[in-house]
DNA sequence: TCCTTTATACTCGATTCGAGTATATCAAGG
DNA sequence: CCTTGATATACTCGAATCGAGTATAAAGGA
């Protein structure tokens, strides 16, 4: 049951900006308050809380003929997002209301992401009050069509192509990869930084370091948001840091339906294994073997036959099946499994 | 490489309150500001900020004489915290810093684990603003021995007597079914979640589910911070809702030391292969399986020999070893690995 | 010397995983 | 009607991993 370590790093090898700060040595030398202030030993900080704007900000995921989209506001160039108020009970709840009245669709799996508070988040503002965004990942089903009112959605992959290695190599990977070594200039350090993320000289590609990816890019001048200012311009840009936020999503979305079955939560009521097989390709951004994947999939009984079948394709026509969603609920999510027990 | 759906849940079966307040359906008809509010179609929310107090909490852990302990402040009743500045390029700065200034002992291990902002937080608080707790969970090495001025350290099953599992079935744990049992009243939801979350019944344990756990004997009033008159008091309380962020924290880390080598953030530098499985014992609250453990440690290259022997025990001296920190976050973190790749 | 204690090494069967191959069943076209 | 192409579904096989148990080595103490 207990497998501990699975494999290495998660802390290690250089975790991205927002996340850990090592690149910043700088900011140690700043005027900190957590240090300046003369502590009080014992009691940690002292217990007044400090000011700050807040609000909500929303990645929401839907796949919709095989494509992975994400919902956006003001013309694709921004997550959806509104201010923090003080009368709910839960964030999740209102959260959640707000996603359905507005996509018309409910919202499967809904859970906190991450809360943005980095100060060179907006450089432009120098009040004293803070901006902190609160970020949650959200999973729907495939939104009616677009009509008039629709809440937008654009495919994730117009913010990051190079995320997509379905058919294999995505054009303008070269093109990543030469900029990014000319930003290293053969210090072994930052190349093998972009070894490991892009998965290069003899190293797997990692699907999962979605992040990892975009903050090399960022720190090599390759994304526009960082404020260069001839960048190269490699996938569409966002409004602020709104990118990175959607970044850090998928790379959470992507980490997650590894080891739980968060996929149902975006396929429609009954669907095909092929179906099912393309929508979780298209999130992880890539292909995947077939008969395994079927074997793993009814073997863990996560599905169950519907008695119909499908004539949409050409070959022989596929079996329909439905998530087994209270059966799978109720029984013991054994977890990760841990090493060993005695 | 990819294996997509390991096991059931993640959000189903009755997240915890925080996390998804699906008991508060009453909450859905409060008065609403994202419904309520006209929201404007295709804007998302507006982009107007909300204010709100804002503070740090960290959840630090060590492990001392085999046991799992935790940083506290105010004699063993709250969790260190402090006031959110805005003078910080990194919350993740400026609180390593602190921390390492107050432990004497560098944080091998700092990430963020959850932003609490429930406005049943703290009933007191009628003001408009509220309050937002960013909570961090950090490892740190053995602290020095206690002296004055030092941080207090508690083991933290003080607060979750019931999560030690490592001697059998932990002294208490009747009591707190009969309680849990008594408020289910034969409730067949009910008793299908504590069967889930306590490993009755014929279902397992799962270390993990320290939240659910805490969440479910709150709800039954067994917790004295539910504010209930005469609770039974099981585990030492702490300050508004420490406790439950607790609970979060070593869930947190429960989970990530499956996959990820972070109890070598909390060993010394040279160390036994029994003294790392009793740390993660400790940690885990179980007992593991010594040849397997030692089995998956040393397959996986994760240290080396330092070529020294210990002689503390009675029996055969050990081997000591060192963490090979360079090569493991070197080396390509294969992440958790997906079902299969084409 | 013998016994206890701890460390370390090895074995075995069951399961899982990656990878590949074989067969079934439809639609369309000659 | 029968071939062809396309898709669905089923089966095989070796390698690796996992849970569980057993055996041997090296110390100290009686």
């Amino acid at each position: 049951m207990v497998r501990v370590y699975g494999s290495p790093s998660g802390m290690g090898g250089r975790a991205p900006r927002h996340l850990d700060a090592t690149a910043s040595a700088a900011a140690r030398l700043d005027a900190d308050p957590l240090r300046a202030k003369p502590l009080e030993k014992t009691k940690g900080w002292n217990v007044t809380t400090g000011f700050a704007h807040a609000e909500l900000i929303a990645v929401l995921a839907a796949v919709t003929g095989d494509e992975p989209r994400v919902m956006t506001v003001d013309a694709g160039k921004a997550l959806p997002s509104g201010p923090f108020e003080s009368s709910h009970r839960s964030l999740q709840v209102g959260l959640r209301d707000w996603i359905e009245s507005q996509t018309g669709h409910p919202v499967g799996f809904l859970e906190q992401l991450y809360t943005f508070a980095d100060s060179d988040r907006d450089p432009g503002s120098v009040t004293g009050a803070r901006r902190i965004s609160i970020s949650y990942l959200g999973l729907v089903r495939e939104q009616a069509a677009p009509g008039a009112g629709q809440p937008e959605w654009h495919g994730w992959h117009e913010y990051f192509p190079w995320e997509d290695r379905r058919e294999g190599d995505p054009a303008g990977l070269a093109q990543i990869l030469q900029g990014l070594r000319g930003w290293a200039e053969s210090d072994p350090d930052r190349d093998q930084r972009i070894d490991f993320a892009f998965g290069q000289n003899g190293l797997p590609w990692n699907e999962d370091l979605v992040l990892q990816r975009y903050e090399l890019m960022f720190e090599a001048g390759l994304i526009p948001e960082a404020g260069a200012p001839e960048a190269p311009a490699f996938g569409r840009p966002m409004q602020g840091d709104h990118r990175r936020i959607l970044a850090t999503g998928i790379a959470r979305l992507r980490a997650k339906i590894k080891y739980r079955p968060v996929a149902f939560e975006i396929m429609p009521d009954s669907f095909t294994l092929l179906q099912l097989q393309r929508t979780v390709e298209a999130l992880v951004g890539l292909r995947l073997h077939k008969p395994n994947f079927r074997r793993q999939v009814d073997q863990q009984e996560l599905i169950e036959e519907t008695g119909e079948t499908t004539t949409e394709a050409r070959g022989r026509p596929a079996m329909l099946f439905r998530y087994r969603r209270a059966v799978v609920e109720a029984r013991a999510l054994s977890g990760t499994r841990l090493p060993i027990k005695v």
